[in-house]
DNA sequence: CTCGACTCCTGTTAGC
DNA sequence: TGCTAACAGGAGTCGA
C-alpha cells in the first residue's frame, strides 16, 4: 500500500506536470474530497491554475498552484496515481493491477493535452485543498533521534501505534513498521517512552535506513520480513514462528526471540 | 491532551 | 463451480 516510498515513487512521476495549466477538473467520486470541499470549490480554486511544484510530506503529496490554492492528494490503501497514461505502480500490495475508469476518483487535465489521475478502488484515499500540514509530525525518511526522542517520550501508547501516527512521524505505515522495527530487535509493543537514548538514536537510524533500503528495491513490501508477514510463518533470521498480533489497529507480526519483549 | 475502539471502503482470497 | 465471509490498512471520529 502506499507508505512514503510509494508516494515519493508518484511525486517523481508527477514531476512532468510542472509548470502545465489546468484546464479540466473532473471530480466524479465527490465522496472522495476531504476538508469540507465540494465539486464546485475544487474547479473554482483550481480552474486555469498553473502547477509550480510537486511536494511530498509524508503520505501527503501536494501541489502548490498559481492561484495560491495547495493541491492535497491521499492515496489510502489503494491509491494510484495515473500520470499522462503512465501509472508509475502497475500493482499495489492488497489491491487490483487493473485501472477501471470507475475507480478514477479525481483527474486533471492540462493545457498540453497530458492529465493527472487518482485511480483507488477502495475509496480510502482522499483529494483536499490546502490541507493542514502542521499537524503532520516530522518526515519519516530523515527523522533525528532528537526528533524521534520527543515523539516517543510524550507517549505511553505501544511503540508501533506512535510510529504508525502520522501527527507523530509522517510517512510509515503498516509494512515499513513491522520491517523497521524487526530490523532494529524492538518488539513493537513496547511503552513508546519505555525505550532509553541509546534505543532511540539507533531506531531512527533504522528507519531511515530501511525507507531508503526499500526505496531502492521498488517499494514498502521488499522488506526481508515482508515474505513472513502471513500466518504461521518463521522469523526469516532465526525460523522462530513469529507473533501475529493487532497492535496500533493493524496486523503486525514480530519475532518473539529477536525483538525484545516489554 | 492521550489512547484505544470503532468506522469507513471494496477487491481479493480462502474455504466450504 | 459458485457462493460467503474474512481480510487488508490509512485516517477520521468519539468516548473514557
Amino acid at each position: 500500500m502506499p507508505e512514503l516510498i510509494e508516494v515519493e515513487m508518484y511525486r517523481l512521476a508527477a514531476e512532468p506536470v510542472v509548470g502545465r495549466t489546468i484546464l479540466r477538473i473532473d471530480t466524479p467520486d465527490a465522496w472522495y474530497l476531504r476538508g469540507g470541499a465540494t465539486p464546485d470549490a475544487v474547479r473554482a480554486a483550481l480552474d486555469g491554475a498553473r502547477v509550480l511544484a510537486t511536494a511530498r510530506h509524508g503520505k501527503l503529496l501536494l501541489f502548490p498552484t498559481s492561484h495560491g490554492t495547495t493541491l492535497g492528494l491521499r492515496f489510502g490503501m489503494t491509491g494510484r496515481l495515473v500520470v499522462d497514461g503512465e501509472a508509475p505502480i502497475d500493482r499495489l500490495e492488497y489491491s487490483s493491477g487493473r485501472v477501471a475508469e470507475a475507480w478514477v476518483r479525481f483527474r486533471l487535465a492540462f493545457d498540453d493535452g497530458g492529465e493527472l489521475a487518482v485511480v483507488d478502488p477502495r475509496r480510502l484515499g482522499g483529494v483536499e485543498l490546502d490541507p493542514d500540514r502542521g499537524r503532520l509530525g516530522p518526515e519519516a525518511s530523515t527523522v533525528t533521534a532528537a526528533q524521534l526522542r520527543a515523539v516517543l517520550q510524550r507517549s505511553g501508547a505501544p511503540l508501533k501505534a506512535v510510529l504508525l501516527d502520522q501527527h507523530r512521524i509522517a510517512g510509515l505505515g503498516n509494512l515499513l513498521v513491522d520491517e523497521t522495527l524487526w530490523t532494529a530487535g524492538l518488539d513493537p509493543a513496547l511503552p513508546a517512552r519505555s525505550l532509553d537514548p541509546d534505543d532511540v538514536g539507533r531506531l531512527a537510524a533504522v528507519i531511515r535506513a530501511t525507507v531508503r533500503r526499500l526505496s531502492r528495491r521498488g517499494g514498502s513490501h521488499t522488506g526481508n520480513l515482508q515474505p513472513a508477514r502471513h500466518r504461521g510463518a518463521l522469523c526469516p533470521r532465526c525460523a522462530t514462528p513469529l507473533l501475529r498480533r493487532t497492535i496500533g489497529g493493524r496486523t503486525t507480526y514480530s519475532c518473539p526471540a529477536e525483538q525484545s519483549a516489554p
